[in-house]
DNA sequence: GGGGTGGTAAACACGC
DNA sequence: CGCGTGTTTACCACCC
């Protein structure tokens, strides 16, 4: 392109180092911070309103997590796995508006952070909804449309996340140990699990017990009829023997708990406690899955037990593995309580396809591309179809944004593939299948419009757990590399500890990534070997990088502008406008927005990754992005053999000051910016 | 259909 | 010779 200056020598400060861990300690601390006092939203949201909102946001997490492990259960084998590669969702933030990562929430934080973190995030998200309606009335139409999308959305990931902590609460999906109890409970929001579990343990009637479960998502949605599923019968039956069964069980009662529980299949993990997993949904068998078991339990946790309504103490896994047999051997009760369970999990399976449809609809009449309605599968049936999402930006017109990620999850067909959610499916055109091979594949969302850079800091701690495959291109993720170190420039070994590091998903599969790794490295102009004292080292020319980028967006910020402006950012220019469009979502999470002062802190975070993606804000056409910062620059161009160009920036951050704070706005997200009127080019 | 890009596989070279 | 590192080619798939 016309680019072609000559600006190369740039030298740079390797000052930042941070990245990811910063990040997610931002949401972290942000999370804790804020703690419960929600009490500022004002009077238009109802209590019962917050309550949802956060269930939803809840879900979310959920829902990835779900569609994850689910395909890894489905694949057992390293080699099976290969085949059927999970491609994930990529940004959470992205996903949607007012979405906390699912790492975040339920490895990083505490339970009762992340109990304090919904809260505040609810409120604040409100907050924004409210400022919106009230002082952005031109796009008021437009506005509420999102609004109710968005919330669409949302509710669409508090069915994911509750089901899939359902299901992990059953030990079908293997986890961290840590926090599914309580996230369960948030998600349930008002403690009615919690509430519901004792009283399954004995202490309350049946009839209650059932109205709750069926009361705990099915309060949305009224009409759950139709559903797919035939929870009637058998999960009546089961708790209605549930409820005698603790006293006094019927034998015939009895005699069906444990035909139920015998349509189970029991699963050695290694342990000498029982699992108990359904019938062909048995865990896998990966090596992922075994590590974990080894060290850890899906119900234990945090030093107690995470059987519903347990809470044993337990010090070590040990004596959990006692306590659980002892206490939560195959019985009655705990017979029961996984029926209980189940009928949860269906409901909430069943909602998630209602909400799906719903939203469907809804994207439809918002001129998204008509999509024939694709009935949400079950998450569990996500058979390793060996192709990941094909063509899910198919589903949205290229004129949008597309839609929060995780409102395509539902949408996405499930038998696609086990990427699922993916969220570069959505916002990406997210090549799909590759041999199929989950190949990184985010191709545009790599290149136009994800921020790698902050996808990765929020999601960290979940592709460092999640053994699914993080969706950025490998250029992306050794770049990212690279630029984290603290002189920019690895060697290539350490380029594979980082990628073992941060992602769970190389840890197997060396042969293949690292080929791959290797062939990028050489294959890709912006990765420029240099020798050095103790060998090779490689570093990234950021301008090669850059050129490789179109020097467009994919997609019209327009909706995403109208999506800000309704949050309140209506006065910003349409430049910053559509920068933040992807970082909408984290914004409304952050908590800078709903308190000021804590910007600063926000910018504090936000530093590193911004710093390393911040140049990606120039790319070949010439625009950059207002935040840039030259100094930040930190390729070593003076490799290259081309001269190559980067245009000064040295626009005043100052510009964005107010802006930026609040705004982390990761580099990759500032594509955006290219299409707009951002003439500083020179 | 072609070009660009990305992922995978594989062959090969080179140095330790 | 084996291994790690690099390079290169080929093939496939997707998007524009």
């Amino acid at each position: 392109m016309m680019v072609e200056s000559a600006s190369e020598t740039i030298r740079t400060t390797p000052s930042n180092q941070n990245g990811v861990s910063s990040l997610s300690s931002q949401s972290d601390g942000g999370g804790g911070r804020e703690g419960g006092s929600n009490g500022d939203t004002n009077g238009e949201i109802s209590p019962v309103d917050l309550l949802h909102l956060q269930q939803q946001q809840a879900l979310q997490a959920a829902r990835q997590f779900l569609l994850q492990q689910a395909s890894g259960l489905n694949s057992p084998g390293g080699n099976e796995v290969k085949q059927s590669p999970v491609q994930v969702p990529v940004s959470m933030a992205m996903m949607s508006p007012q979405m906390i990562t699912p790492q975040q929430m339920q490895q990083i934080l505490s339970p009762p952070q992340l109990q304090a973190l919904l809260q505040q995030q609810q409120a604040l998200m409100l907050q924004q909804v409210n400022t919106h309606t009230h002082t952005h009335i031109h796009t008021k139409q437009l506005g509420s449309k999102q609004l109710a999308f968005q919330q669409q959305l949302i509710q669409m990931q508090q069915l994911q996340q509750q089901h899939i902590l359902n299901l992990q609460r059953q030990g079908l999906v293997p986890m961290q140990p840590t926090a599914t109890m309580q996230s369960l409970q948030q998600a349930m929001c008002p403690s009615d699990l919690q509430q519901l579990w004792k009283e399954v343990s004995g202490v309350q009637s049946s009839e209650e017990a059932l109205k709750q479960a069926e009361g705990l998502d099915l309060s949305t949605n009224s009409s759950n009829s139709t559903s797919a599923f035939p929870k009637a019968a058998s999960a009546h039956i089961s708790l209605h023997s549930l409820a005698n069964g603790q006293s006094h069980t019927p034998k015939r009662d009895r005699a069906r708990l444990f035909e139920w529980i015998s349509s189970f299949t029991k699963a050695d993990s290694g342990d000498d406690h029982v699992s108990l997993y359904p019938k062909g949904i048995l865990p896998s068998v990966s090596p992922h899955s075994h590590e974990e078991h080894a060290g850890s339990h899906p119900l234990y946790g945090h030093g107690e037990c995470k059987w519903p309504g347990c809470e044993a103490l337990c010090e070590d896994m040990g004596q959990f593995i006692k306590h659980l047999n002892n206490e939560h051997a195959l019985d009655d009760r705990s017979t029961a309580q996984c029926r209980v369970q189940m009928q949860v999990v269906q409901q909430l399976e069943i909602q998630l396809a209602k909400e799906s449809e719903r939203l469907q609809a809804m994207m439809a009449h918002l001129h998204m591309r008509p999509s024939e309605p694709k009935p949400f599968n079950q998450p569990l049936n996500l058979a390793s179809s060996g192709s990941l999402l094909k063509r899910d930006s198919d589903a949205y017109p290229e004129g949008l944004p597309h839609p929060p990620t995780s409102a395509a999850a539902p949408i996405t067909p499930l038998r696609q593939g086990p990427s699922v959610i993916s969220s570069s499916s959505l916002h990406s055109h997210s090549h799909s299948h590759t041999h199929g091979v989950g190949p990184i594949r985010r191709r545009n969302s790599d290149k136009y419009c994800t921020p790698i850079a902050s996808e990765l800091a929020q999601n960290c701690e979940f592709y460092k757990n999640a053994d699914v495959r993080p969706p950025f291109t490998y250029a992306s993720l050794i770049r990212h590399a690279i630029l984290e170190s603290p002189d920019r420039q690895l060697t290539l070994n350490e380029i594979y500890n980082w990628f073992t590091r941060k992602f769970a998903y190389f840890r197997r599969n060396t042969a293949t990534w690292k080929n791959a790794v290797r062939h990028n490295l050489s294959l890709h102009k912006c990765f420029v070997r240099v020798e050095n004292v103790k060998g090779a080292v490689w570093t990234v020319d950021e301008v090669e990088y850059q050129k490789r980028r179109p020097p467009k967006m994919t997609g019209s910020p327009t909706l995403v502008k109208n999506m800000i402006s309704g949050l309140g950012f209506g006065s910003l220019n349409a430049s910053y406008q559509a920068a933040l469009a992807e970082s909408s979502l984290s914004l409304l999470n952050s908590p800078s927005l709903l308190t000021p002062s804590a910007a600063s802190l926000n910018m504090l975070h936000v530093g590193h990754d911004d710093v390393s993606s911040t140049v990606e804000q120039v790319n070949s056409n010439g625009s950059c992005s207002p935040t840039l910062s030259p100094q930040q620059y930190s390729h070593q161009v003076h490799v290259k053999e081309e001269p190559t160009e980067l245009e000064e920036d040295s626009r005043p951050v100052s510009l964005l000051a107010g802006v930026t704070h609040s705004l982390p706005l990761p580099s990759d997200e500032r594509d955006l910016e290219e299409d707009l009127p951002t003439e500083e080019l020179e």
